[in-house]
DNA sequence: ACGATGATGAAC
DNA sequence: TTCATCATCGTA
């Protein structure tokens, strides 16, 4: 099931812990990549001085005071793409890191590789991985199926978007911590636990 | 521990 | 128009 706007415009912090388990899709041609995520960071609303956001509406933060479910993509330290999923009310500006994922390995049931060789760590690489850039910037998240209607629909062949493949994730198997990287926000909000990730894969 | 590498926002 | 800063990563 593709998760649709109505997903991402709930609470920040509610909607990071929901992302955990969830897959991140990614389409170029007929060739299809899904990786489950196993860690995200929240940047939530417009006084947490860790966000973009807190300098108000920048040229560059402007997609995250917008509509929940569209991706914000920008580039760091002129080399890494950073994946963000906006979330929450429009006018609110919030959105959510994705920093890790992992490679299924495709068995008759659903089983999952441990093997650091399957682990995407890192939000830089994991955009690497993926072929993610800033084209995807204030892009809707959303398959490249064409809808179920006329004539004129034109057939798009990338996309990226995040679906509920039925993986139920147990409360006690996620971890919080302080963001990465967030030393410039001050004490207060460096230290907000608003990173979340999967024990069962690491760390 | 540090350099690569370029967009961004703020100051001038 | 400059300047410091940066939601990182690979190599040492």
């Amino acid at each position: 099931m593709i998760l649709k706007q109505k997903f991402f415009n709930r609470p920040t912090l509610k909607v990071a812990e929901d992302l955990l388990g969830k897959f991140l899709v990614r389409k170029i041609g007929n060739r299809e990549r899904a990786l489950m995520i196993t860690e995200v960071e929240a940047y939530d609303g417009p006084h947490d001085k860790a966000s973009h956001a807190h300098k108000g509406r920048t040229k560059r933060a402007e997609v995250m005071f917008g509509e929940a479910g569209r991706w914000y993509v920008y580039l760091v330290y002129g080399m890494h793409y950073m994946l963000n999923i906006v979330t929450g009310p429009k006018n609110y500006p919030a959105a959510i890191l994705i920093r890790g994922a992992i490679r299924c390995s495709q068995g008759r049931s659903l089983t999952w590789s441990r093997s650091v060789l399957d682990q995407v760590k890192g939000p830089g690489k994991l955009t690497k991985f993926l072929k993610i850039d800033k084209k995807f910037n204030g892009k809707i998240a959303e398959s490249p199926s064409p809808r179920a209607c006329g004539a004129s629909v034109s057939r798009r062949k990338t996309g990226l978007w995040l679906e509920d493949r039925g993986i139920k994730i147990n409360k006690e198997n996620i971890k919080r911590t302080p963001r990465i990287g967030v030393n410039y926000a001050g004490k207060i909000w460096a230290n907000k636990p608003y990173r979340f990730f999967l024990t069962i894969f690491d760390k």
